[in-house]
DNA sequence: GTCTATATATTGATAGAC
DNA sequence: GTCTATCAATATATAGAC
């Protein structure tokens, strides 16, 4: 509730723009503009574009549980149906913006080729937290699949998928590729996981 | 072996600098240099940067047979095999490049959120080329695939694991990711064909 | 900490001689 | 068709007053 400081105003600026533009097409006179701030504060607190990028892709992993995860999570309680539910929220996401919003991380992976280690360790690190969230649901749900199934990997697999699926439906500016790769990882995980019938299974609708 | 045109040499040096640069990454100047032209020649033959990502777009479609597929094809006469050698040239491509160099298409899908519609059919029919490629093979392997399997739909797969896979790998910079997404398609593709035992079925070998 | 003014470089694109 | 010269706009980054 407290007011944000000018430095967090940046930050949200940027997010916003990198988010849409990416980093080539973020200008700081657009930052500067959107955050409200003038000319050299924003090089009072980074001492480079390259250091804002940093500080914003610090900021998207903050973000990643309260604006993606939580709220595609509060949807189901079956964690296989949880993976698919985050899917559903770039679907939404894609949507919503005519195709201009995918995701910001995969953007700037293929982006970013000259860039600092900085840069290239919170990308990965953005990466395997995403993936890490995804594995949380496959391992509630590990009585469900193959044992010989390596869940990570698994997990690493969903978000490739997922950022194919938003790459091809951002490049046809039609939702449809993206409904397809969907639809075929699911059918995937009906081979993985037959006929859950979580009704009768005991170990399902356990409160505690 | 006819020298190549100006208009031809332009045409290539773009097509090395997108696929390594990206679009707002590869400026005139890069082009002029690498061209051997100078200056206004390029504005001689088109009209705009844009136009000439869309002389580019097109090569790139001409390219795609005698440079990716035909290549990956010759490597094995087993279509659902052909794919996978498919996704292993780009394997070799990121590795070849340390990680500069992934889909010049993917990379253009993610970059050209303002364009006008001729750059967006054309990126649209390059996957769409690209898929319908691997969709023949999924064709020549019909009757080792479930009756019921969109093979369309499933080289939409492909293309969209690939692209996601690229995207980690280069994210990453590491190819640990785009292995692991393509093991998991082989466990996939594993599931939907189960054991092809291609030596004793007669529908093998056939050369007419 | 915030502001104005500006330095320096590079961008896409144009004009016109040859 | 190819060249030189250059325009106008924009980029990141800096200096210094307040």
């Amino acid at each position: 509730m407290t007011q944000p400081t000018t430095r967090e105003r940046i930050v949200e600026a940027v997010s916003g723009l990198l988010h849409a533009q990416g980093f080539p097409g973020t200008s700081l006179a657009a930052v500067q503009e959107r955050a409200e701030v003038h000319g050299g504060s924003i090089y009072h607190f980074f001492r480079s574009k390259e250091r804002l990028l940093e500080a914003t892709l610090e900021r998207y992993s903050e973000l990643l549980d309260p604006r993606i995860m939580d709220p595609a999570f509060a949807g189901s309680e079956d964690p296989i149906e949880r993976v698919f539910r985050v899917l559903d929220r770039y679907r939404a996401s894609l949507l919503e913006t005519d195709f201009a919003l995918g995701c910001p991380i995969g953007n700037l992976a293929l982006e970013m080729v000259d860039c600092g280690p900085e840069v290239r360790r919170r990308l990965a690190e953005d990466f395997e937290l995403w993936a890490r969230r995804i594995e949380g649901c496959l391992e509630a749900a590990a009585d469900r699949l193959p044992a010989d199934v390596d869940r990570g990997r698994l997990a690493g697999f969903v978000l490739a998928v997922m950022e194919g699926a938003v790459l091809l439906a951002r490049g046809h500016r039609d939702i449809a590729p993206f409904d397809g790769a969907v639809a075929q990882l699911r059918d995937y995980f009906g081979r993985l996981a037959p006929t859950p019938n979580r009704k009768t299974d005991p170990r399902n609708g356990r409160k505690r």
